[in-house]
DNA sequence: CAAAAATTTCAGATAATTATGAAAACTCAA
DNA sequence: TTGAGTTTTCATAATTATCTGAAATTTTTG
């Protein structure tokens, strides 16, 4: 590996906690994610100098995430791993699967949480608290479902105009009138 | 605590993880959120079962976050502590606090990378893939700085709008003509 | 300023996670 | 069916993160 490789693996290998996988996973997706073609198992292992076990629970990770993709090679038995190509649908693939462990989780419990009679008197309170949290984190967790169904050209249009969406929905309130409801 | 109030605790110690801070600052957070009024540490302590110490670091951690208020209780000694009011302003605070942890340090190593003269051959092809990611990372990083801005009732209209975003998106082109720019 | 009350620090204990290597289990061609 | 090549599993070792209690520090009040 070169140093500009090292350093980017590394990188990855550090941050792995803070994106919801470990230092294995990560460091195996970024080198997959810069390497021109499909490597092997025993090639990841030896670059990253992990033991080949720990390489293939990383790369069974990755697969659940459905970061990477599974080839073979005419006369050879190994099965080769390459990442996504496209960025977009790579980030596409990690919010939906983030939303999914690390969202949809607590909805469950706010929802299940707001359906139980409240006995005690702070029950009543907590239970009203727990509804302004449901209510914002479904709206976003809606939201981002929403997006991600736009095409990356329509997501970078959305994104480039930044806050200036504001305008916009202004200027529709006043085209169409002021509606906030979803039809 | 109340059975309620103990499973939506106990919830977010699980969650604590996934979501950037350990089960103590999960459980002492959780706790404060749903509190009507303020608590001090000992009560914490108390109702977590955690060591008051342990309560202490975890309450330094949450002011790290932005995500309590410190008070005092006239001739009471104690800091109290409680959560912020609005969930907007938590979920502005949290949105913020995790672009600046996680994706902040990695934007860093990509431009710092990018400067790098490749000297290697696969170095070419490793940087053509990093510009790919730093585009997009930068352009949803600065995007989601920019909605930050808005008021929670644009937010709202907005997020309600989801993906019909896009028809907006296509009567802009119309009225004003097409133009990707942030200008 | 001194003492009481409250908070924080930190070394060591505990717990949880992650990595390894040996063995088991596949896979495929002959 | 055999056996060489490859992958996966899993018990346990190594590492890392978390929690505690005692002591040190800070804050407050008389």
């Amino acid at each position: 590996m070169t140093p500009l490789i090292l350093t980017f693996v590394s990188h990855f290998g550090e941050m792995g906690s803070r994106w919801g996988f470990n230092r294995t996973v990560g460091q195996v997706y970024a080198l997959l994610f810069v390497a021109e073609h499909p490597l092997h198992a025993d090639e990841i292992a030896e670059h990253l100098s992990f033991s080949r076990s720990n390489v293939s629970i990383g790369l069974k990770e990755l697969q659940g995430w459905g970061l990477i993709r599974q080839s073979r090679i005419p006369g050879d038995r190994r099965e080769y791993f390459s990442s996504l190509g496209d960025v977009w649908q790579i980030f596409r693939v990690v919010a939906a699967e983030r939303r999914r462990r690390e969202v949809a989780p607590t909805l469950t419990v706010l929802r299940e949480s707001l359906l139980t009679p409240a006995t005690e008197p702070v029950d009543h309170y907590a239970q009203e608290r727990m509804r302004e949290m449901y209510e914002l984190v479904d709206l976003a967790n809606t939201w981002f479902d929403d997006l991600q169904r736009l095409s990356p050209e329509s997501m970078a249009q959305l994104m480039k105009m930044g806050a200036k969406v504001q305008k916009l929905l202004n200027a529709k309130d006043r085209l169409f009138g002021v509606s906030n409801n979803s039809d």
